[in-house]
RNA sequence: GCGGGUGUAGCUCAAUGGCAGAGCUCCAGCCUUCCAAGCUGGCUACGAGGGUUCGAUUCCCUUCACCCGCUCCA
């Protein structure tokens, strides 16, 4: 029943969307293309102003966060560092028995770690070692047993067979001997076959592999490569980020469910360049615990990663509230440490309850110094932030001083995982005053969050007229700051020119400023319902009391009421709702 | 990619192996002093390709797209 309502109400927007020029099938007349959509003139009005509210409030109105725009498609081998270009293929299985595919990372969480150790025990030796080593799971499981491999072993044929393993079940097939069966039905498998989501291109004119590229499947890589120049030229100093609206695309196996998951998306992402913890501690003496008590508002000097990382989240859900998504609206997801991604220290997902079910609309994880790190070991260039009140007072500490924190240091990352040598040659640096920022990331998809903001707007209402009529009226209700169409202006009637041209007059002062909307056609109360269904909030009429005392009326989309006001006065009263 | 379902006008739906229809929308005109009014006129469709047939929107095949599941997370 509640799918049933859910569906209508998707097909209902779906429709409204076509109807009302949102959004429109990609190459519609050649029968479409799956996976890619348009957006049309008051879609493309609306997302523009999604992306503009985000770059505002993200940008313009900080002083810590500088902007981007860099090139879709880059030097592959940013996509090896990334690690998209290993990692970023699925391989999946398909049952020959019951056709349902499985990801061949998947065998990890359906058969559990203990039968994955059971069959590499005979050939690896000891198998709490190997479990110790692989604590990561699906991808990152191979390359973890080439280091057991290579350590613990001296097998060269299974050391091989690692080499060229790319997934958990072929790696489980080779060492154990035993194709692994159909996870639901217990039948036969296929051959893991890769699913590499980037889009391959070839640059340049001669079509050999050796030219290949590929389209950013996320912007975010973007930001890590041009780091260095940001840093040089923008005069930030951590914490302080930089931000990037584009586009991304992703070769789906499955586009699915509108617009939510396409092969060509907009994101809106900020990489947000936090000091480690380590320098935090130095600088201020300790570093913030984070409690539910804990004042997000303002940022503090002594935040570590963790506040840094609830303040973002916190300033997400801000902005998606006054763009328009009440709280009830969306789930604060907080990823639990098995589902997180290696390189991940938490990671919250805004899932939106879109009418197909809980979605993500955007994430804001905490990536350490992963990125930056990768980049440095495959440019060669250091990533590092020279922080000079750290090396003043790491200077100012006294020698015991500079030793206890050394020990203090060392411990947390060997309690980490971490090696000797990995945490001294980072203290070495830090007390230089140098260290690679860590990184807190809200990430966020502008097609989704202009679908969530298209269901969420969404309604049908009854209304009765005076003479007990009930229509059902269809209603967007956006908030003023993201609404395709500001303002709408009529003249009351067209056949009379004194008011109609009172009215060009207004209309043409009001576009100066906003998007508005000019309409003559029909009666009055058809014009406003049209403004509904665009989700128009305001409509401005002007009538024969307008000729004698220069007062309109403002009909308000949500109540339907009308007050009268003088045009300066409206002037005034839109720059407050729609600024 | 696999399985199931669906493709007729901008939208919602009819009918039919032999001229494809309606309501709403949209456009033009008349009229109109505030919530889809009225009158007149108008535009617009069988997703694409192939086959069977004298003739296919209808039957068959292929393909494309959408919806539901497997899968996916911006």
């Amino acid at each position: 029943m509640e799918n049933s309502d859910n569906k209508s109400s998707l097909d209902a927007l779906v429709s409204l969307c076509k109807r009302r020029g949102f959004i429109f099938q990609s190459s519609e007349i050649y029968g479409g293309f799956a996976g890619f959509w348009d957006y049309g003139p008051l879609g493309c009005e609306l997302k523009k102003n999604i992306k503009d509210s985000w770059w505002k409030e993200t940008v313009r109105l900080r002083e810590d966060v500088e902007g981007l725009d860099a090139s879709i498609i880059m030097h592959p081998s940013i996509w090896k560092a990334s690690g998209h270009l290993d990692t970023f293929a699925d391989p999946m299985s398909m049952c020959k028995a019951c056709k349902k595919l499985v990801r061949a990372d998947q065998i990890w969480d359906i058969f559990g770690e203990s039968d994955i150790f059971a069959a590499l025990e005979p050939l690896l030796g000891d198998a709490g070692k190997t479990a110790n080593w692989c604590k990561g799971r699906g991808r990152a499981l191979a390359p973890n047993l080439l280091a057991v491999a290579q350590a613990e072993t001296r097998l060269p044929e299974i050391f091989e067979k690692l080499a060229a393993c790319a997934d958990a079940r072929t790696l489980y097939t080779l060492l154990s001997g035993v194709e692994l069966p159909c996870p639901h039905c217990g039948g036969e498998m296929t051959e893991p076959r890769p699913f590499n989501l980037m889009f391959r291109t070839v640059v340049g004119p001669i079509d050999d592999p050796a030219n290949a590229a590929y389209l950013r499947p996320e912007t975010a890589q973007a930001i890590f490569a041009q780091f260095l120049n940001v840093v040089s030229t923008s005069r930030q100093a951590a914490p302080f980020g930089i931000a990037q609206v584009g586009k991304s695309f992703r070769n789906e196996v499955t586009p699915r469910n509108y617009i939510f998951r396409s092969r060509e998306f907009e994101q809106m992402e900020l990489e947000f360049f936090i000091k480690p913890d380590e320098a935090v501690e130095i600088l201020c003496g300790n570093v913030e615990k984070l409690t539910p008590e804990t004042d997000l508002s303002e940022p503090g000097a002594n935040w570590g990663w963790e506040c840094w990382h609830a303040y973002w989240v916190d300033q997400r859900k801000k902005w998606l509230v006054k763009n328009g998504l009440p709280e009830t609206s969306f789930v604060e997801y907080w990823q639990t440490a098995d589902e997180l991604a290696h390189y991940a220290r938490a990671c919250v997902d805004i899932q939106y309850r879109f009418p197909f079910g809980v979605q993500e609309l955007e994430g804001i994880a905490a990536r350490s110094d992963f990125d930056l790190t990768q980049h440095c070991k495959h440019s060669g260039k250091a990533m590092d932030l020279f922080d000079e009140p750290l090396k003043l007072a790491v200077k100012a500490m006294t020698e015991e001083d500079r030793a206890a924190r050394r020990a203090k240091i060392a411990a947390d990352w060997a309690a980490r995982g971490k090696t000797a040598e990995a945490a001294n040659a980072f203290i070495d640096k830090l007390f230089e005053g140098k260290y690679i920022p860590h990184v807190i990331e809200p990430s966020a998809g502008v097609d989704r969050m202009a679908l969530a903001m298209l269901c969420n707007a969404y309604a049908e209402e009854t209304v009765t007229d005076d003479k007990g009529n009930s229509e059902t009226r269809t209603v967007l209700r956006f908030s003023p700051l993201i609404a395709p169409i500001k303002v709408a202006v009529f003249p009351l009637v067209k056949n009379k020119p004194e008011l109609y041209a009172k009215a060009r007059e207004i209309f043409k002062g009001l576009r100066r400023h906003w998007n508005v909307f000019w309409d003559e056609s029909g009666a009055i109360g058809r014009r406003y319902r049209r403004q509904d269904e665009a989700g128009t909030p305001f409509c401005v009429t002007v009538d024969f009391q307008t000729l004698d005392d220069g007062t309109v009326t403002l009909r308000d989309r949500d109540t339907m009421a009308q007050e009268r006001i003088s045009v300066e006065a409206l002037r005034a009263k839109l720059l407050d709702l729609l600024d």
